[in-house]
DNA sequence: CACCATCTTGCAGACTCTGCAATGTTGCGT
DNA sequence: ACGCAACATTGCAGAGTCTGCAAGATGGTG
C-alpha cells in the first residue's frame, strides 16, 4: 500500500521538512528563520516546500490533515453499543498513547515550539477547530441526529477538543513528566460529573 | 474617557476598515480584495491600513483583542458567592445578548463571511483560544486554584469557548433566526447535565 | 500661539505564495 | 530492457503582504 518507492520518498521529504522547519525554529525563533532556509536544511528546493507544506506554519506544526480523518473514522469503528461519550473518550485515549509513544519525542519538542509563538498556538487550534468539525458529523451519524438539527454532535465534538487540548497544555505544564492518557481521563472525569467546582 | 477627537477618529477608522474588508470580502471573496482596495474604500492610505490591523484576515474579523479582556472583567466583577460554572454562564449570557444586540447585524454578516472562507474560521477559533488562557486565569482566582496545578480553569474556559462557538454556528445555522442567548442556554444545560446522550 | 505627542503617509525592501513551463524520476506494460 | 505516461522537482516571474524609517500633518495642552 504505502511501498511504492514514490510515496515513501515523498513522505521522507515531507518529514525532512517538518522536522527542519522545527529545529530550526527551536534555534532562531519563528521569525528569524524563512522558508529558504528550512528547504536548505531538508535539502530540496525553496519551489519544492510550497509543494508540501501552503504555509511556513504549517511546516512548523507538520500535522497532517489526514489525522483528522483518521480520528473520526476510529470513532466510526468504535463498537455500536457504547454511547457516543464513552466511544469519544476511549477513542481519545487511544489517540493520547499514540502521541505520547511518537519516536523522538516528536510531541513535545512541537508543543514547546509552539507555546512560544503565540501564532502558532492560534495555528493549532485552527488545526483543533478543523478536525472537530468532521467529528461532529461522526457524532451525528452515532446518534442519528443531524449536526443542525441538534446541539449535541457540534457541542460533544468542542468540548472533546477542549479537553484535548486542556490535556496537551497541562502535559506541556507538567514538562512531559505526566503521562498525556491520564490527562486526557482526568479532563473527561471532570466532563461527564458536569463540571463541578473543585473543593478547594 | 473616550471624549478626545483623537480617539474618536481611531475608533472611526478602525471601524471603516472593518466595514469596508467584511463588505468587500463579502463581494468578491477573499482572494478579490487586497490590502489596498481595503484602505481605498475606508479612505486611508495602505500603509495605514497596517496601524490598524496586523493582517487582511484581522481586518475582516474586526475583533477587538480587548474584547477578551471584558470578559474576564465581567466575569472578575460577577457575585463571588456564585460556583465558578454558574457566573461564566451568566456573563456569556450576556455576551451573547450584546452580540445579537449589534446594529447594523454586524454578527450575522462576520458570521456568513467567515463561514465561506476556511481560514477565517480558522483565525475565529484562534481569537477563541486566544480570550480562553485569559478566562482560565480569571477562573483559577475565582477557585483558589492556580492554572497548572487543578484541571479546573483550563478545562472550564476552553468548555466555555465551546459553548460559545457552538451557539454562533448553529446560530448562523438557523439564518439567525434563533435567539443566541437561548442557544448558549442550551448549551449549558446539556454541558452542566455532564452531556448525556440524547434521546433519539 | 507654540510645543509636544501622536497619527498618517510614502518609500524601500524582505518575505510569502502562486502559476507556468522545463526538466528529471518513477512505475508499468510490452 | 525499453519506452511511454504519470508524477515530482525546480527556476522564474510576479502579485501581494507586512515592516522599518523618516518626513509631514494634526490634535491636545499650557
Amino acid at each position: 500500500m504505502t511501498s511504492g518507492l514514490r510515496e515513501r520518498k515523498k513522505l521522507a521529504t515531507r518529514l525532512a521538512l517538518h522536522e527542519a522547519a522545527l529545529q530550526l525554529v527551536a534555534e532562531r525563533g519563528l521569525d528569524g528563520v524563512s522558508v529558504d532556509d528550512v528547504a536548505a536544511r531538508a535539502g530540496v528546493s525553496p519551489r519544492t516546500f510550497f509543494n508540501y507544506f501552503p504555509t511556513k506554519d504549517d511546516a512548523v506544526l507538520g500535522l497532517d490533515p489526514a489525522d483528522a480523518e483518521r480520528l473520526t473514522a476510529a470513532l466510526i469503528a468504535h463498537p455500536a453499543e457504547d454511547p457516543p461519550l464513552a466511544a469519544l473518550r476511549a477513542v481519545q485515549l487511544e489517540q493520547a498513547a499514540a502521541m505520547a509513544a511518537e519516536p523522538e519525542g516528536l510531541w513535545p519538542l512541537r508543543l514547546r515550539v509552539i507555546e512560544a509563538h503565540p501564532v502558532l498556538v492560534s495555528r493549532l487550534h485552527a488545526v483543533f477547530g478543523r478536525s472537530e468539525r468532521a467529528l461532529a458529523e461522526a457524532i451525528a451519524a452515532r446518534t442519528g441526529t443531524r449536526v443542525d438539527a441538534d446541539v449535541y454532535p457540534t457541542l460533544l465534538a468542542a468540548v472533546a477538543g477542549a479537553a484535548m487540548r486542556t490535556a496537551l497544555h497541562r502535559w506541556l505544564g507538567s514538562d512531559f513528566t505526566a503521562s498525556l492518557p491520564r490527562l486526557v481521563d482526568e479532563a473527561w472525569d471532570v466532563l461527564a460529573a458536569g463540571l463541578p467546582a473543585p473543593r478547594s
